[in-house]
DNA sequence: TAAAATAATACTGTATACATATCTGGGCAG
DNA sequence: CTGCCCAGATATGTATACAGTATTATTTTA
């Protein structure tokens, strides 16, 4: 989306240190900074117009989350994600990704059934206009509804960070021949089976859904479509 | 073990800001600071011989860690662990292990296994002394012995960490009357299993013993034998 | 000319100083 | 006597200054 970096908005009270690590943070998710970039602390801090102080504990926390990767003393760089880190990720999402579905099913209300069906409805009219911003966003929502169905903050919120780690190349999957209609399959089947409170089957479905979406995703990688800077 | 916070050591060439930040997570494991209670930057800085900053840093990375909540310009406390924070830990570490203990029957190597097994007698004589520091301590390197041999980095610093958040009360869980010797038996089995490359029995193993514990815990928890500060 | 050593530069690590918001206590009014 | 308001104190949020180390470039020597 941006090019660069926004320089901080000072709109809402929030510490400065979030609004500064959301900046970076969005910074590497939308290709601003490129993986294996080295991230200079007065360098970030000049162009968002703070000191260093609240850069430093925003670094920290994205160290923490996976996005950068420190050296002591030697500085801060772009996290590079590897097709090991990818098979690692999915190994460890396509767990509690299951575990998420069974869980909604057994305690999920109807209303957010309802605003599921409501946000699947929603993707079918994106896909059909093929507006793929749109799509990655309600899917998000979609996604969010159902972890949070699960009743359980820290599935949800390591869940959320895993698929963040994802989120810059994720496009890549959205994007593979047939693979939108393929996975608006997959979401149908999730949600029908959560609906009639079907552990097993929805369990099965988030399986599937969450398997295809890395196949799909190692196979976009392997093929040549690298856009540079 | 520590009654109070250690003045800080200058022994390891690591920046001061993880030295606090174990420094601060030990004594809240280890009780010297109790849940709910205020950690105030300045206080934790003198008794540290320290300034602020690296203070700050550290706190920021016990927040993500789940060990403190900070509120902005509030302060920060020491997280309080509920019966529902022990049923969702246990609910994803449940998923977790039996997923690391799959991976592991299918890469662990034979040197693992030999070392898994040392392990296992050392407790073995432990549990004998009634040593319950040592127990504590050798089934740790258990564990990180099967963690390591998942071969899968994230899923081992996730599991790690959510152990980490329940060691301050897992004493209780051990000490619970005929839980040691249990114990062994479900280590035995899991080792077998892996041992024998049987995917399927070490998932089943340890989903034996993850709930088991879980279980115990709860029900030590139940029974009244608090001790004050 | 190449390699090694030394010096200069630049960034991280840490400490401290300043600004601002929240909490506490006392006084005054109802 | 109780409740509200204002003022002072204290702690957090942020900025800046200082120190130490790593890297790089330049110079000297082989």
């Amino acid at each position: 989306m941006s090019g660069h970096l926004q320089p901080i908005k000072l709109d809402s009270y929030k510490p400065l240190r979030e609004l500064v690590c959301e900046n970076i943070r969005q910074a590497i998710i939308d290709g601003t900074f490129s993986p294996g970039e080295r991230l200079m602390e007065i360098q970030l801090a000049d162009e968002m117009g703070v000191s260093r102080t609240p850069v430093r504990e925003a670094i920290r926390k994205l160290e923490l989350e996976g996005f950068v990767v420190m050296i002591p003393r030697r500085g801060t760089y772009v996290a590079d994600i590897s097709i090991k880190d990818i098979t690692e990720i999915y190994e460890v999402r396509t767990c509690l990704d299951v575990l998420a579905a069974g869980l909604a099913a057994e305690r999920i209300t109807d209303e957010e059934l309802d605003t599921m069906n409501g946000y699947l409805h929603e993707i079918g009219q994106h896909v059909a206009n093929m507006d793929m911003n749109k799509i990655v966003e309600v899917d998000t929502a979609f996604h969010d509804v159902l972890y949070n169905a699960s009743r359980n903050e820290r599935l949800r919120s390591i869940i959320n960070n895993l698929r963040e780690q994802l989120t810059g190349i994720r496009g890549r999957s959205m994007s593979y021949p047939g693979r939108l209609v393929e996975t608006m399959d997959e979401h149908r089947n999730l949600v029908d089976a959560i609906a009639s409170r079907d552990v097993e089957r929805a369990q099965h479905a988030a399986r599937v859904h969450i398997e295809n979406a890395e196949h799909t995703l190692l196979r976009s990688i392997a093929e040549p479509k690298k856009k540079a800077k």
